[in-house]
DNA sequence: CTGAAAGCGCTTACAG
DNA sequence: CTGAAAGCGCTTACAG
């Protein structure tokens, strides 16, 4: 097996310069019809396939491809496999087929992340993610990327969902059907035990979370206070999507706050983990306790029951995110409107406490 | 904004030569420790971010990505919205994370297909395809691939399900419950207007399937052919797998075949279609009529009835797809078993018709 | 441990 | 229309 055929050998045999032979693939037009038939038999005889695309990229040609680094220190497959992230990037394709792009999922892997960001052969990248040394990274390259759910500053792309005003939203819903003992169930950003936050009179805050579910509990926050309760009052419980742990968290939740009539779940996953363990109990929802999610993810409508929830626009998201990589304008920073879907997990409080605060 | 920094502007402001300047960033060891140091405040002082991947490749680094080709034309959003095609990617995700790489997806779409085959920027890429053109492109390329779903010769890497021994399954469960009057839902390649085939006495050939339909039509008639029924005496339906294509395959089917007892379909998509639209008529599903599947893809279980059907592995076909590629040995062919799987839509005819043969 | 040089495979002005 | 040359950004023997 000999070395592999370069344009060059090609050149050579043909009798032509490189120069030629390179316009005989890249600017057919440009050679005498004779020349060009000639090169093209010499390329079939040597078995030369044609410009290989690395010295091409070289010269400041395009990858054709948008990288997709998922939240969460997400590895691909469990990219691949999450409905939420799914819907997402269906919205990046759908932009990478209109720019005739392919789309890679790079693995949000802890280990392999910056090296992934500062090497990732594409045209330009998405974080779904907030960490300081991969927002470094990314600003180091030439590249263009955008960054997803996190304000980043007005130097950097940036398109994120309201979730203050969506988790008011979600506050308001369950206070409008009389709930006043809430408890907040929340994102752990790395897989771990569950963590327990009772409530506390001084200012908490969440531990593990992502910039958007602090986001999350100020929204939470605003919708109470303006009846006269204070979030602090709510117990809060922080656990990571997978299971089990988020299924832990379900169990802590229903243990520790049995008083709790109404639950604000940051995302459907921790809902509809909720959703399990009440009927693992017999706990009817949404009679004897209500929950609300967030996103709106493919599931939330299959539930049981089918959740109320906060949708957020995910695959808009993944649009939007895209064409501005593609667009290459200046950095812009998008805000996306959340809004309320009322489904079958919420309902009044058994017995109605209205007028009473606190948990 | 001037041009960018590389590696031989840092060795100049540094004094030092090219090659200790590569060292410091690729092999530290080698480089004396006050050098390493000033070469590296040399690098953030001039915002130099490390080396260019692409000045690597060119030098023989791996790309450190898999591509993955979907079949049958489908863009990248296609492909992520698949359910069939996920399953199988998932496979090919944990494979690519157990070796750090990522997941190119790319486009099918007939204008890109063979352009991206020869310059997907990947160390190796899976092609849910068989046509000549992008085999021909594939082994133009150096880069290692496996088709899927075909046996392309004992020079190229593939993977496929047994689809003659999992159709005969099908079709021999069918019999076991006395059924004789047959018809197939078949697949179409492209998106157009189902085909019908009536029966036939002369030998008939489907007219835009991929090989593994023609492989599964040997099967149901060799497993007829044990019962004395001859596959040509069924009507063959085809159509594309997506609406409205499919669904206009169902009806067709159910208009013009209505004697029939037990449809076989090549694909779990095409057998919930017909599933639908036997529910628009109010025909009981297994009662009046059996349909049995193929893939157990992951809506079979919830369909209505659950689907009987022929399960392929197909995650696991992801992962030995791309762990041939890993491994870089000799060219395999690999078959897979089918094997089937029982639920609720299949049943004994309501007249059994034992005995009598043929449509 | 460090430097000078060749080379990875190609494209792009620039002359002619 | 064609050729000679420079350059894209880097790595890797090879001397020293």
């Amino acid at each position: 097996m000999k070395r592999t055929v370069r344009l060059s050998d090609v050149a050579a045999a043909a009798g032509v310069s490189l120069g030629t032979a390179s316009n005989t693939f890249n600017r057919p037009g440009l050679v005498r019809p004779e020349v060009r038939a000639l090169v093209e038999a010499t390329a079939r005889r040597l078995g030369y396939s044609g410009p290989d695309p690395i010295g091409r990229l070289l010269m400041g040609a395009k990858a054709h491809a948008i990288g997709v680094l998922p939240p969460g220190d997400m590895p691909v497959a469990h990219a691949v496999g999450s409905p939420f992230f799914r819907e997402f990037m269906l919205g990046v394709a759908e932009v990478c087929d209109e720019n005739d792009a392919s789309l890679l999922v790079i693995s949000g892997a802890e280990n392999r992340k910056t090296w992934a960001i500062t090497n990732a052969l594409v045209d330009g990248f998405i974080l779904g993610h907030l960490e300081e040394a991969a927002l470094v990274a990314a600003r180091q390259r030439k590249t263009p990327f955008v960054v997803m759910d996190v304000e980043a500053g007005p130097e950097v792309n940036s398109v994120r969902v309201d979730g203050r005003g969506g988790a008011r939203r979600a506050a308001e819903h369950l206070l409008d059907l009389g709930h006043r003992r809430f408890a907040i169930f929340s994102v752990l950003r790395k897989p771990a035990g569950a963590i327990w936050n009772p409530p506390t009179t001084s200012e908490r805050r969440l531990t593990g979370g992502f910039p958007l579910d602090h986001e999350k509990l100020l929204g939470y926050a605003d919708a109470l206070a303006l009846a006269g309760i204070s979030v602090n009052d709510a117990p809060v419980v922080e656990a990571h999507p997978l299971s089990p742990w988020v299924d832990d968290g379900a169990r802590m939740l229903l243990d520790r706050s049995p008083e709790t009539t109404a639950i604000l779940a940051m995302s459907d996953r921790h809902a509809v983990a909720v959703l399990a363990e009440a009927k693992r109990r017999s706990i009817n929802i949404p009679k004897e306790l209500s929950v609300i999610g967030f996103d709106d993810a493919e599931n939330a409508i299959f539930a049981d029951p089918p959740l109320t929830t906060i949708a957020q626009p995910t695959t808009e998201k993944g649009r939007i995110a895209t064409r501005i990589l593609f667009e290459a304008g200046l950095p812009r920073q998008v805000v996306l409107p959340a809004k309320l879907v009322l489904r079958a997990s919420t309902a009044p409080p058994r017995s109605p406490n209205i007028g009473s605060h606190g948990v």
